[in-house]
DNA sequence: AAATATCCGACAACTTCAGTCGGATATATA
DNA sequence: TATATATCCGACTGAAGTTGTCGGATATTT
């Protein structure tokens, strides 16, 4: 079905949250949770992913939680769901290891790549501030170039 | 990790076999299995797919199998896959029936199905036509890698 | 010291995917 | 007509991934 994950949708939600938040004001996964009505635990370990990946900012403590580690602007769903899910393959065969001894003349691989890489660009065009902002005007000027 | 699946990548590589054969020449779904070391039962419920999906021409009997019932150049990888995988999403939440309703102020989903049309489109500007013909050397070079 | 919150691994329930099996129907050939 | 071939179809199993939960460790503020 080609279909993005569950925990990619939340941490696109939650990401969109500190967004939209003043700035320097941290919010807690359980505050974020809370808001969206997404498992509490669940999102923590996305946030905690997305943290490891440099897009968050981590405070411990009281009153503490995450911020954006850069502008909204300069966040995209890509690097958003690449940090939540990995490297990003559209093709079954190619992940990271070798795979596909089987099929030698397999040249459907070729081509799909460069779909991958035009679903790539796309996600890539996608920012953070895109999906807060009028969440229209901007990517309907990108979405027709694509 | 938005892949796509095993089924849509021998559907792909069945078809283009379809594609290379010499016209009105049908395959059966045990020659093209045997070819690429697919699992035979596997493959027939794919074939069988694409067969009741309009893509493929069934033939029973001895010397039976399947054609393509269009030429080569107006098959497209989208068809195929959807023949196979059913209506393609990107996004998890909508499907077929309602769901999110939890999230009601989920701005994530426009813009993403606005990537969700580019994919589309790019999946529909591959044709099996194209899969044959300039795959050839390119691939094998690529083959080496596999 | 206490409350808050990130961090981390392990685990269970659930769903999907991949592959298998048995059997029914249809057709060409001898 | 008999036989071999091949599509057709549903049900089933095992593997794998997804989703969500739990317990506990560490860090920080009050």
């Amino acid at each position: 079905m080609l279909r993005l994950s569950k925990k990619a949708d939340y941490g696109l939600i939650a990401v969109r949250h500190l967004a939209e938040q003043p700035k320097h004001t941290a919010c807690s996964a359980k505050e974020i949770a809370r808001a969206y009505g997404i498992p509490t635990e669940l999102l923590a370990k996305i946030l905690q992913k997305l943290a490891k990946g440099g897009l968050l900012v981590s405070q411990h403590g009281t009153n503490g939680g995450y911020t954006l580690a850069k502008p909204a602007r300069e966040i995209s769903a890509f690097e958003v769901i690449r940090a939540i899910e990995g490297p990003l393959f559209i093709t079954s065969c190619v992940t990271d290891k070798r795979e596909c001894s089987q099929m030698t003349r397999c040249t459907v691989r070729e081509p799909l790549q460069k779909v991958n890489e035009t679903l790539v660009k796309a996600l890539s065009a996608v920012t953070i501030s895109s999906l807060s902002d009028s969440s229209g005007a901007l990517v309907q000027i990108e979405g027709g170039a694509l």
